[in-house]
DNA sequence: CTGAAAGGACGGATTCCCACACCTTTTCGA
DNA sequence: TCGAAAAGGTGTGGGAATCCGTCCTTTCAG
């Protein structure tokens, strides 16, 4: 049942075994808010619940809740004003992107598989759910994003909200959640990368003809379009961060 | 942009304020433990590293590995002996299972759909990159798994084994750590449900047509089978949870 | 019989987190 | 006009989790 001896046994065990992340809750506020930030789904501008309200929703004390806010607000992601009508905005515009750590960039390929599978069982869940007034607002979408072939980062934001959305049609927060995660470790390999807008062109056609497989509750074209979809950024980082 | 005033918003923002759950070392380890020992990937009457040696491999402290394994070895599901030659041991036989607890039931919905995105996605993954001698190994799986139809718990130990098997080949380990978890979640569900040898035999007859279609590399064969296998156990739940 | 290898136990230092109270700034509304 | 309300800003003390190091106890191999 084991591997053979001297194998480079790479078992399921070493899963088990490995380091246990003990993420804090800030740090865990920090990631959370900054993610949301970073992929658009707190728009610059945005303002922030209350101090006092939004502790309560995060379930932490308000003291650590405003380390999290301090440290956004010292990288530029949120700035505060006091006094009533006063409380804690998303900054517009927002800071430039940190280009990608070479730990990120070390493990690019691994960050691709996990957004295939998420997004193919996805897309498949999508189709065979998906109600038409929801489909038709993502259609809503990808007409907006048509005017932003030429202006990345306003892209990636219709984009990333194009994919959440994908999530939202199967209805359930947990792969909402799944979904956020992955564009947020999507987000850190590809911000600094030039897109042509040919390419984004393409990629928004390959967004209509999925949404339209979805429409049609045709799980197998969905499942194929998303792959050749993802594909397509896959080639773009090989080519750049080329590995054995 | 938002969702119209008065409307039951249930946007992706929900997902963003959500309660963060800052899960201690301790916890962490227990449930990792836990699961691994509960799915058979730690079989009964296996011996784990020293506490010295793995305390190191998880990153974390002695005493709170030592809380961890104490907790287990209350539960019933680790052992200790003492003195050279001693260790710490996987119960055998292990504890009978927990029924599960009123809100593991409440989401049990939400479990299957995180199962059918994970292993959809991670089936056609597989069927892209699957290599011949890792599917052979898999095959002798199925081959095993016949003589346990009238046996659930070691059915159900073959069955997970031949699920982490298919993540394992994709060569990604976070895909692994994910369908464990997906697994742990799914046997929380499903293990104090009579499994009639019928469906059993069933189930095995679509992991060889599932496993077919990976050799063959079919990715869009290997996704709808995989949807048709899960279904099964979804359709089950659905009669004994009935759920508005 | 001795030493090595294992689990078992303790105590102090540190970090994280919480709860609560209070201050400062700003603006809305009576 | 002038409080009251709503927001961020600040501080303190305590409790819990974790870490680190040390020592004890048990058992067995050599």
């Amino acid at each position: 049942m084991g591997p053979a001896p001297g194998a480079e046994m790479t078992s399921s065990l070493d899963a088990v075994f490995a380091p246990v992340q003990s993420q804090t809750a800030f740090e865990e506020t920090v990631e959370r808010l900054g993610t949301a930030i970073k992929l658009g789904l707190l728009a610059p501008g945005t303002r922030l619940p209350a101090e006092r309200e939004l502790c309560a929703r995060l379930g932490i004390a308000r003291s650590t809740l405003r380390q999290a806010l301090v440290a956004l607000g010292q990288s530029g992601h949120l700035h505060a004003t006091r006094g009533r009508g006063g409380g804690t905005f998303v900054a517009d515009p927002l800071p430039p992107a940190q280009p990608p750590s070479a730990e990120v960039l070390a493990g690019w390929r691994d960050v691709c598989d996990s957004r295939m599978t998420v997004e193919v069982g996805i897309a498949v869940l999508a189709a065979e759910r998906a109600a038409e007034p929801a489909v038709d607002a993502l259609e809503e979408l990808l007409t907006a994003i048509d005017d932003t072939l030429d202006d990345f980062p306003a892209y990636r934001q219709i984009d990333v909200r194009f994919h959440v959305g994908l999530a939202e049609l199967t209805g359930n927060g947990h792969l909402v959640k799944l979904m956020t995660e992955t564009q947020g470790a999507m987000s850190n390999l590809i911000s600094h990368i030039a897109h042509p807008p040919e390419v984004l062109d393409s990629a928004n056609y390959q967004h209509r003809r999925l949404l339209a497989a979805i429409r049609l509750h045709d799980e197998a074209t969905a499942a194929r379009v998303m792959t050749e979809h993802l594909r397509g950024t896959e080639y773009i980082l090989a080519a750049l961060l080329p590995e054995p």
